[in-house]
DNA sequence: TATTGTTATACTCTATAACTATA
DNA sequence: TATAGTTATAGAGTATAACAATA
């Protein structure tokens, strides 16, 4: 059931929403996966494969880490393959990076493997809750890119 | 607004609320406090202020990581002067790891302190979202406990 | 023998500071 | 000079494996 939950602003729910993103977070990267990339790994992918090529300092700002853990991630997929990584034409200071068609499927792969877990758990809930999560889950996005 | 999505059994719920989680917490470990205690020691923190002493594999099963960690996360507690850690009566194997009374206290002043970037973000936020986080952050605990 | 906790060690992710190459 | 990216290094946080003490 829904609570009636007054929508006041926030006397406990700063911290709660703290605590419950963390412990979360903790929990689903316990999910690794058998592909051997970790989360930032994937999140730089699903991004190139949704925003399409981007420079590394892109990158680095839309992940909102700072240039050298880019550098280490990019260098991690280039090596596996997922991603090219050329100068760019332009400003040859820059470079662009894109996702290969390989690594594609292999986001695809894992949207279906790795969420098995998460996707039982979900399962288990009321359609109100659901309603729920589907409204917060973009409000997470903006909190995390704000 | 409420958006109207149907409560349908997820198709990209999971993936969504993984990579909104993962980006969030992310975010949030951040905005570290002065203290110098990190997610895992206020936690485990949070946990014995709420629930009282418990021995060291207790915390360690319900903050949900390995011995070896807890061991080390109530070393810097206890190095801090945060937790004691007395040798359980009945069974000398056990140790049994209570909070201090001037943690007890350091935990409210970083309630206060700690969550003031997130409270910031919040107060932007509609009084139909902050409801369907009230109502969400229960659910994310028992999903990171599950 | 089984269980509780610790020690030793290593891996992942991220950061800051210093550097190289280009603009 | 200023900017884009890299290299070197360090610090959290967590894990597995091997061990000690107790049951």
């Amino acid at each position: 059931m829904l609570k009636t939950v007054p929508a006041t602003v926030t006397s406990d729910l700063a911290p709660d929403l703290r605590m419950a993103t963390m412990r979360l977070a903790r929990r689903l990267r316990q999910q690794r996966a058998g592909h051997g990339l970790g989360f930032g790994q994937l999140s730089v992918l699903a991004t190139l494969d949704r925003h399409g090529a981007m420079t590394a300092g892109e990158l680095a700002d839309h992940e909102q880490v700072r240039p050298p853990s880019m550098t280490r991630t990019i260098a991690c997929l280039l090596a596996a393959g997922h991603v090219t990584r050329t100068p760019s034409a332009s400003d040859r200071r820059q470079v662009v990076v894109d996702i290969t068609p390989s690594a594609r499927e292999l986001l695809q792969e894992d949207r279906r493997r790795r969420d098995q877990w998460l996707t039982v758990q979900l399962r288990t809930l009321e359609p109100e809750q659901l309603d729920a999560l589907h409204t917060v889950v973009p409000l997470l996005e903006v909190l995390a890119s704000s």
